[in-house]
DNA sequence: CGCTTCCTTGATTTATGTCAACGTGCGTGG
DNA sequence: CCACGCACGTTGACATAAATCAAGGAAGCG
């Protein structure tokens, strides 16, 4: 990495923030003034429908990024709330045209964030209109166990995740009775283990099986750079 | 616009090609050497799953692009294939740094474009996430409706839509048994037409009613730079 | 003419939603 | 300390949306 890229990086590093789970970052009817990494922390982005239910579109991990077309658009079209407690590093939208002036690489960087994130919508869509919910249960926590691994875990902590059973239904279209049923048959079938702490991946290659999870989109997929640097 | 970017944007649209309905312009295993947009005709993005059968993605309508992060990614997620006719501006993947070096305006309109696809995909989630069938094809119709209108047609030419009953069910996640079902109530209450060349919106403001579409999330969203220049 | 693709409809099965009840842990405030 | 509410998980009984199976019609096409 070029000396002044590093400079950049730093410069959108430089103010960071914690926050409590549960916090709002941003409001689906607001303007995005702030684009933000998070650095630590599992956060969720979601819309509500007009009955008042909300359809979780996306999770992001440390190393995903928050309102990075919030200079693009005029509003949010989506709500981002804090699961757990997390750090992020923020900084003010209208900078990051900018950074793509100073550097193309740094731009690069951002776009294969963007374009990551526009994957996980497709396999989010895949599962959703194509699986049945247990396969869409396994699917999505093979999902995020790889990203939680992508993003530099090591692999024993990257097995738990601070997912409830509710959320799990608010993401993947299915009512938190059926969630449930699903869950523990899947423990039953010694996959999964569900703790205080969240939801505990046992068997995540029997996962992979049961639902056919593409390992191919996974692996070594361009250019992890500032991925690896918000850790 | 400046003088320069249009000299770049005619560069990216000095070469096009006629595709008959049915080409397959984009394979889900392999590399993506093509960036194109759209100048007429409808094509879809769409995965394929272990039992064999389509889960669409999005609908790709004039002006949007496809491939647009090939230069990033090793591998494309999905297939893209034309469901009409129609002609396309294509240029290698590769062009597009420079064209990010060479005009921040235009950089910035590719990113617009980016982001309006990711939102589509945020759009299709909350659909099959959160609506059942007759509300589904509701919203996937107002809004297909929507980005014809935004794309520059005529009120009267963006009724009609070419795009069969198969495959609306392949993109909202139904069987195509149900999605006949639907749409003939839907026509029964004479908020729909099918003939032979497609399906007619003949109520787009009851169809709108029906779903909930968030209407707010269309109007006037950014710079349609590339898009009016498209067309 | 046979072939295919799409649309259409009825009968039946199945997956999932809804309603309801209960247990647990946990924080809060008395 | 207890009592209370609250969010979450759990399970059963029942209702319903949607899938599946099956059959046939209409239109395009070699």
């Amino acid at each position: 990495m070029q000396h002044e890229d590093i400079a950049i990086l730093e410069r959108l590093h430089r103010r960071t923030a914690e926050y409590p789970a549960g916090s709002i970052l941003q409001h689906e009817s607001g303007r995005v003034e702030t684009t933000r990494f998070i650095i630590s922390g599992w956060a969720m982005r979601y819309r509500t429908s007009r009955d008042g239910d909300r359809q979780i579109v996306n999770f992001l991990l440390p190393g995903d990024s928050i309102g990075l077309y919030g200079a693009l658009f005029d509003r949010s079209a989506c709500d981002v709330e804090m699961i757990t407690p997390g750090m992020l590093a923020e900084f003010p939208c209208h900078e990051l045209p900018d950074t793509f002036r100073a550097s193309a690489r740094l731009g690069a960087a951002l776009c294969w964030i963007a374009g990551q994130d526009e994957r996980f919508l497709e396999q989010q869509i895949l599962r959703i209109g194509a699986m049945n919910a247990i396969e869409r249960i396994a699917h999505l926590l093979v999902e995020l166990q790889q990203r939680v691994l992508v993003a530099g875990s090591r692999p024993a902590d990257a097995m738990t995740m601070p997912i409830s059973q509710k959320l799990i239904a608010q993401a993947l279209g299915i009512s938190h009775v059926h969630a449930n049923r699903c869950c523990r048959r899947l423990e039953r079938q010694d996959l999964l283990e569900t703790g205080a702490d969240g939801l505990t991946l046992l068997d995540p290659r029997g996962l992979e099986q049961l639902c056919g999870f593409d390992r191919s989109l996974c692996g070594a997929m361009g250019i992890p750079l500032l991925r690896s640097r918000t850790l």
